[in-house]
Parts: structure tokens; sequence; C-alpha cells
DNA sequence: CAGGAGACATACAATTAGTACAATAATACA
DNA sequence: TGTATTATTGTACTAATTGTATGTCTCCTG
């Protein structure tokens, strides 16, 4: 579930952990009250060091997201509604903006072609209401 | 792979160094993923100071040839450059772009909040020539 | 003889890892 | 049943590795 990690990209990898677990929480794939796995599982796993995922976890933990208690485990507190928190709802879309863009141009493409191609996609969501699959 | 510099001659070392690594990326010696040598590393190896190294790093990752990100190190990124194979490079920014859609649209975000902060920072990258620095 | 570009020296900052510690839970045993 | 022991879990501190920022020196060029 949390095997997707980018280590050749620009992005850190407690950050990517932390958008990855947002999303899961987001989404409902990880539910109110379910434990996550413990830092040194997940560690394991991911093959990385625990404070790595712990770092992780601290964030989410101040960012109200999950509940971590030492000696207990670290627990999924509340469903990240859109309705609720707007401010860092608003720099969580901007955050993933910035680096999309950000990737986009290190690849080579101009804001006109990123710009055309949005429009396409997002005239799509617009009438499908939701965003055209794709294929990750 | 690095040790061919000519330090008589009058071609800066940082631009032979941009030059050979991007040879070495176009005929796939370095594959995308794969690391480069840390700039201290190289920069013993070749003798020069570690700066030098590093101007050359921060050139190809502007050039969308390398991603260096501090504490991780220097990869190659994925060729996607204009010069070569055209279908496949927008099909590229497409992954990408649809793979952001669907994370906004998942963590709750409507296409209109997209867009409208797309404009701004679509802006903002013609204006600056590349897109605004993301904290990740 | 200025001006600037290239290279250098040095200090800084960010990410990840290693190790020991502390709090809680689970278990063993009298 | 009560308490001691062990296991589990997150935390804190430190270090190692990495790229970045700033100032200085030198050399070439006009």
């Amino acid at each position: 579930m949390f095997d997707e990690l980018d280590f050749q990209g620009h992005i850190p990898i407690y950050s990517q952990l932390v958008d990855r677990i947002k999303r899961l929480v987001a989404t409902g794939v990880l539910k109110p009250g379910e434990q996550l796995p413990t830092v040194r599982k997940m560690a394991t796993e991911l093959r990385v060091n625990l404070n790595t995922i712990a770092r992780a976890y601290r964030i989410l933990d101040e960012e109200g997201v999950l509940s971590t208690q030492q000696g207990r485990g670290t627990y999924v507190l509340q469903p990240m509604l859109p309705e609720k928190g707007l401010p860092p709802r608003m720099a969580a879309l901007e955050g993933m903006t910035k680096s999309f863009l950000e990737r986009a141009y290190q690849v080579g493409f101009n804001p006109d072609e990123v710009s055309l191609l949005l429009d396409e996609l997002l005239a799509a969501w617009r009438e499908d209401g939701m965003p055209p699959k794709s294929k990750s």
C-alpha cells in the first residue's frame, strides 16, 4: 500500500510519505481509528530509516491527520474532509500543484504546453464529474 | 568515466562537464534513475572544487537532464526533451497531468479550484521563466 | 588598469541514518 | 491477583552524507 516511493526524484521520502498517507486517509482507504504500521515495520518494508517514517508520522500528527503515542502506535484521526480546514486545504493543493509544475518544467515542458493540456483535461473533469483516469 | 577534462584549453571546466554528462546521458551510458557521483567525490576525483561540480549539476538540473536535491544526491532524469520522440513526450506530460488531477480530485478539490490556482501559477511561470519553487 | 568570469575555500542547510532512551502494553510467575 | 519482566512502540540526540550560498582570488580581456 505504501510501496510506491520514488527514491530518485526530487521529493524527499518523508514528504512523499506524508502526501501518500494524506491521500489514503482522504480517500477512505485508511479509516479513522485504524492503526498504521509501526515505524519499524514501515521502515523495513520501504528500506528506509525508521526516523524517516517517524518524521512523516510526526508531521501528520501535527497536521491533525494522525495521532501517534509513544508505546502505543500511530492511528488515523479524522478523515480530511474538504469542508474542514480551508487554509491548510488550499496550501495542500498549492504544494501538489507546484511540485507538478516543477516536474513538468524540469523535464522540458513550457507553460503553454501544460496549459493547453490542462484545459482539455479540466474540461473533461467538469463534464464527467471526475478527472480522466490515469494509468497509475 | 569523467576524467578526461582539459585544464589547458579555454573551455571552462563546468562547461566541459555539462557537455560530457549530457553526452553520457544521451548515449545511454548514464541511465535514467542512476545516481551521479556526489559533488565531493567527483570534485576530488577530478581535482577541482566541489562548487565547480555543483555548478555543472545545477545547470543540468535546470535543463531537466538531472535532478539534484540537497541531502539526497543527483540523479539522471527521464529523457523527455523535445529533440527526441515527440509523441512519447506528450504522453508523458499527459500521464503526469492526469495523475496530478486525480490526486487533487481524491483529496477533494473541484476543477474550478484547481483551474484557478493553476492560472495563477502558470502566469508566474511565464513571467519568471520557471515555475514557483515548491517547498518540498 | 578596471570588470568580469571562473575556480576556490569555507561555512551553511537539508535529508537520512545510527543508536540509545522512554512510555506503554503484554506476559510470566508467585 | 498483583507485581515484575519482557516486548513493542515512538522519541531524542547525534552523526554522516549530500547539495547550497557567500565571499575571495586570479587571470584574461577590453
